[in-house]
This record gives structure tokens, sequence and C-alpha cells, in this order.
DNA sequence: CGTCTTTGACCCGCGC
DNA sequence: GCGCGGGTCAAAGACG
């Protein structure tokens, strides 16, 4: 420490004698100089300072109003959610007094209640530290005048009851807790290569455990000319065969991008649609992928994990009577029950189990759970190419925001390249109340529940994805609970929504690396499984911060988006582009 | 010659 | 137990 003051103390005096007196004079004179010969051009500059910080002071403010108008809306849905449990609680156990609504349920520590959370917000500590120092403090970057790397942050995240069992007032739990547990399935339910079975089997001499459950599948239907859908990924085909019913052949696929990856995929023409190429995946990656395979990886990761969450919790799940053809799957019909907002309908069959969006369905086919993700809707010109899903969050009309989630093999732009991202529109301040947001078919509804324009709050949702529900009444508080919890805490799936983002905000952007001056940058403190989750940096923890802005971030998933601020290259074109568009489920 | 695809054979689970 | 169908293996052929 001493000496560390030492050398400071030289360094000053080298500087004093580095520049003598002399040199100072010529040095402020010629200071002056220039700043007379200047001094038009930087009044000048100087307005333009003036206009630019009173700019951002503008945009500031309508950030504040716009998230404070999320943040009610959150919290409306967090009262609807409770009141529906509340219901639901009260019709299973009429009994059982209902205790009074809360008047701030964000505060309800002791909240015994459901607690889905979407959030958008920024938080500057996580700013500060996100990056090599190009990213600007929000403050800085107003005061400059430049919102420059400025950036977004989107959260998903649950809070729900610990039930435990000795009785004990339930916590809100981090939703990384509960994807500790998951992790523990998610390695015990890896795929094991058939061989790999049979040494299984042989070993445990195929007496005391039953065979174990096969893993979920999730299965994708997409437009397409060519032969396979070009995910990113590299697959060897090992086998085709002619199934029972279809007369296109089925072909079999096996990653080989690593020896070891237990990845394959199915990939058969629809029988009742040529062009609806229906590709089936199995299994998590145990490698790293190329950038422009993530996307798709993630998703089919998230949808096995939600799959397995499903299976594991599919006991409460309660089925309609009522039977639903899925409109985007003509090719079983099953019976279906919807489950609150989640958009979820389950049908059950002996050999056919599913559980439908309305465009996108879990099923169970020979002991398969296969989770479908229907892209055959005209959405936005879904092709192979350009392979489009979404994550849905069905919002009434004002907030909803909306991406393309681009599974493109090309890291160029691809059409969708130039779209505006809602993030971007509300990191300028534009208003989001014309732009309406799609939600194409309903898989996961997250956002404001409308107060005023439905009473029933599941009408609305029900509305959007097509699905009618007789008896909404008879869905329980465990099933959206457990679907709910399936979504939220599944680190992939928060991988996968950190990879649509970034797939989107790479379109978005033309997917430019941090090299190229544009950095976007992911964040996920989930813990994610080795296998299925290399997206961005996954490390980086995210801290909630309370400064200014009302924190909406959970812990569980945070996306932070830095980006150049260059607005002129984002035409009106774009913005009207911004849709997140969740056609695909969950 | 190495890699990939094709294709018939084989294995296994499930239903009857 | 048998047949059926899905899934996988591995030899042979195709291709660059």
């Amino acid at each position: 420490m001493v000496w560390r003051c030492l050398l400071l103390l030289l360094e000053r005096s080298e500087v004093h004698q580095v520049a003598p007196p002399d040199d100072k004079e010529k040095i402020r004179e010629k200071f002056s100089r220039d700043l007379s010969s200047h001094q038009n051009s930087q009044e000048d500059q100087l307005e333009l300072a003036g206009m630019e910080m009173g700019q951002a002071r503008e945009e500031n403010r309508r950030l504040k109003s716009l998230l404070s108008e999320i943040m009610n809306d959150y919290h409306n849905l967090q009262k609807h959610v409770r009141d529906i449990l509340r219901r639901e609680e009260t019709c299973r156990n009429p009994a059982t007094p209902t205790p009074p609504s809360e008047a701030n349920p964000i505060n309800d520590q002791d909240s015994e209640e459901l607690a889905v959370s979407l959030t958008l917000g920024q938080t500057p500590s996580d700013m500060t530290k996100a990056d090599d120092g190009r990213n600007f403090d929000l403050n800085d970057a107003g005061m400059d005048g430049e919102l420059l790397h400025e950036e977004l942050k989107l959260g998903l995240g649950l809070t729900y009851p610990e039930r435990s069992s000795g009785g004990q007032p339930a916590e809100k739990r981090a939703p990384c807790e509960s994807i500790d547990e998951l992790k523990e399935d998610e390695i015990a339910d890896i795929w094991p290569p058939s061989k790999l079975l049979k040494t299984v089997k042989s070993a445990n001499d195929g007496s005391s455990q039953p065979v174990q459950a096969k893993r979920g599948r999730v299965s994708v239907r997409v437009r397409c000319d060519t032969p396979t859908m070009n995910d990113g990924c590299q697959w060897r085909k090992y086998g085709q065969k002619i199934s029972k019913g279809n007369p296109c052949p089925r072909a079999y696929y096996r990653c080989t991008v690593s020896p070891s990856c237990p990845v394959r995929k199915q990939v058969q023409r629809c029988v009742n649609d040529m062009s609806v190429l229906i590709t089936t995946y199995e299994g998590d990656h145990n490698h790293p992928l190329p950038i422009s395979a993530t996307a798709m990886a993630s998703t089919t990761s998230a949808a096995a994990s939600i799959l397995r969450s499903q299976s594991s919790s599919s006991s409460h799940l309660e089925p309609d009577a009522s039977t639903s053809l899925s409109p985007n799957n003509p090719m079983s019909t099953t019976r279906s029950a919807s489950l609150h907002g989640l958009g979820f309908s389950l049908g059950r069959d002996s050999k056919l189990n599913q559980l439908y969006f309305s465009n996108s369905s879990i099923s169970t086919f020979n002991s398969h759970p296969t989770i479908t993700l229907d892209l055959t809707t005209p959405t936005n010109g879904s092709n192979c190419d350009r392979f489009t899903s979404s994550l849905f969050m069905s919002h009434p009309p004002k907030y909803s925001a909306s991406a393309c989630l681009d599974f493109s093999s090309s890291s160029t732009s691809l059409g969708g390249s130039q779209m505006l991202s809602p993030w971007d529109s509300l990191k300028r301040g534009e208003n989001l109340t014309n732009r309406s947001i799609q939600f194409q078919s309903s898989s996961l509804n997250l956002g404001r529940q409308a107060t005023h324009e439905h009473e029933d709050p599941l009408k609305p949702y029900l509305q959007t994805s097509g699905l009618t529900s007789s008896s909404p009444q008879s869905i329980t508080a465990d099933t959206i609970a457990a679907a709910t919890r399936a979504i939220a805490t599944s680190p992939s799936f928060q991988s996968a929504l950190v990879a649509a983002l970034s797939s989107r905000v790479n379109s978005g952007s033309g997917y430019r690396d941090s090299s190229s001056g544009n950095h976007t940058q992911l964040s996920s403190n989930s813990r994610v499984p080795p296998a299925s989750n290399f997206i961005g940096n996954p490390t980086k923890p995210d801290i909630q911060q309370q400064e200014g802005l009302v924190n909406l971030l959970p812990p569980s998933l945070s996306l932070s988006i830095s980006k150049d601020a260059n607005p002129g290259k984002e035409t009106e074109d774009h913005k009207d582009r911004v849709k997140f568009l969740a056609n695909s489920s969950v």
C-alpha cells in the first residue's frame, strides 16, 4: 500500500516535470486558439447534445411509464392467478375457508399461490457488469445522448408454494432451486441408445425395475419442400422405414456432431399433406452446438423437459370429456381439456395421449411422450430454411410482445433479418399500444389480464387458442401449477427462450457478432444441463435491482441485449413486423 | 479411399 | 406364443 502511494507520487511528479511551464503556456495558447476557431461548431454541438439529452429524458419518462403499466399488468395477472387458484381450492375443499385476497401480492412472502411472472426491464447492475466495457450504463447513455449498448432484460419466472408435507408455511422458491431438482431428473432421464439399454437391462437382470419410460420426443411440423429441415445440426441417416399408414418412408437420422451424441431425429412427410415435413427429435445433445443449431436444440430440449415435467405431474391433469380435433393435426382426435390460461389440453387414449395447444400438442404414442410443434400455419411463411417457431405469450391487445424465432441454419439475414424487436421498441420508448401483438396460438399464456374486458379470465385465452372449455372450473390448481412449473423452471425452456430471443435479435440485426460492434449478450443463471444449453453466456448470474425502475426481473432468466443504437436503419416496415409469434408449444 | 446413403435383416415391445 | 410394427444394425453400394 505504501509502495503504491509512493509510486503514485512519483508518477505525478514525473508528469509535472514532463510538462514545464513554458510548454504549458504554449499548450494553453494553442487550446484557446482552437477553442475560438471552433467556438461556433462547439455551440452547435452543445445545442445538439442538449436536444439529445432532452430526447433521452423523454424516452426515459416514457420507458418508466411503460414499465409501470407493465407492472400494473403483472399485478393484475398475479391477482387473476390467485383468484383462479383460490377458486379451484374452494371447489376442491369447500369446507376450507378462503382467505381474503392480498392487497399487495408481490410482498406476499407467505403466499401459497402460484405466480407466473413475465418481466421486461432493465437492471443497471447487470448492465454495468454485462460486458467488457462496451456497454454503457443507462444514465451514461442518456447523458451522452446515445443509447449505445443499451440493455433490455426479459425475465420469465415462477414462484410457487412449497407444498411441504410437514405443513410448514410455504416459501417462495427461486426457480433455480427447482431447477436443481429438475437437473436430477434430466440426468436420470438421458436417453440411452438401444445398445446401452440392453446393457442396462442385462445389468439389472431385467427383473426389478420396470422398463424406463422412453424419452420424450419433440415433433416439429413444418412446410418444407426439401427432404429434411435444415436445423443447423449435422445428421447422418442410419435407416429408413415405411411406416404403416403412410406411404412416405420415415428416415432415421442421428447427430454426428459428436459420436456419442444420443440425439436422433425422424423425418417423415405428413400423410395428409405431403408438403408438410414432420421432424421428430429425441434426446439432448451432449456437445456444444453450432449457433445456428442452438435455437432448435434448445426448443426441443425445452419441450422435452416440459414433457418430462408434464409426465411427472400428469396425475394432476384432469381430462375433459369433450372431444376435439386438433386444428392443425388432423391425424388424430383426442379428448381434450383446457388448462386455464395456459391453453393446454390433454387427451387420453390407450395408445394416444395428446396435450394440445392450438398449434401444438403433447402426445404419447407407443409410450413415447411427444410434444408437437405445428408450424404449418401461415405465420411468416415458415419453410425449411426459415423455421419459425414462437413462444406464445397471450396478452390482451394492449401490450403484446412478439418475436419470431428463426431456426435457420444460416446466420445471415433471412427475411426476418431486419425485424425490429419489441425490446428495441421498448428501448426507444415507442408506444406499443398501436402494435397489436399476435398470438397465433396459445401455448404459454403469460401477461396482462384485461381487467374490464373479460370477466372470465379464461375466456380470452380460450378464444385465442381456438379451444372452448365447457367447464373451465374443472381445471385444478395443480394442473396449472404443474404446467407453469414445468415451463418456468425448465432450464431448457429458459434457454429456449433465450435462444429464441437471441435468434430473434440476431435476425433483427442481421446477425453480427460482437466483433462487428453489435453485441448481443445472453445470460441465464439457470443451471443448465451441459448437454443441451450452449447459448450465450450461461454463467452470468442475475441480480435483481430495484433502483428507479420497478424490478421486474425474477432470477430465473435474464436476457440482456446490448445493441448499437442505430435507429435509422430500422424502417417502419420492420416495426410493423414486430411479432412474438408463438406457434411453438410448450 | 473415406464418407455417406441405401436397404434388407434383425431385435424388441406390444397387442391379441 | 405369434404377428405386427417401430427402431436399429451393418453390409453393400454410391459418391466425391
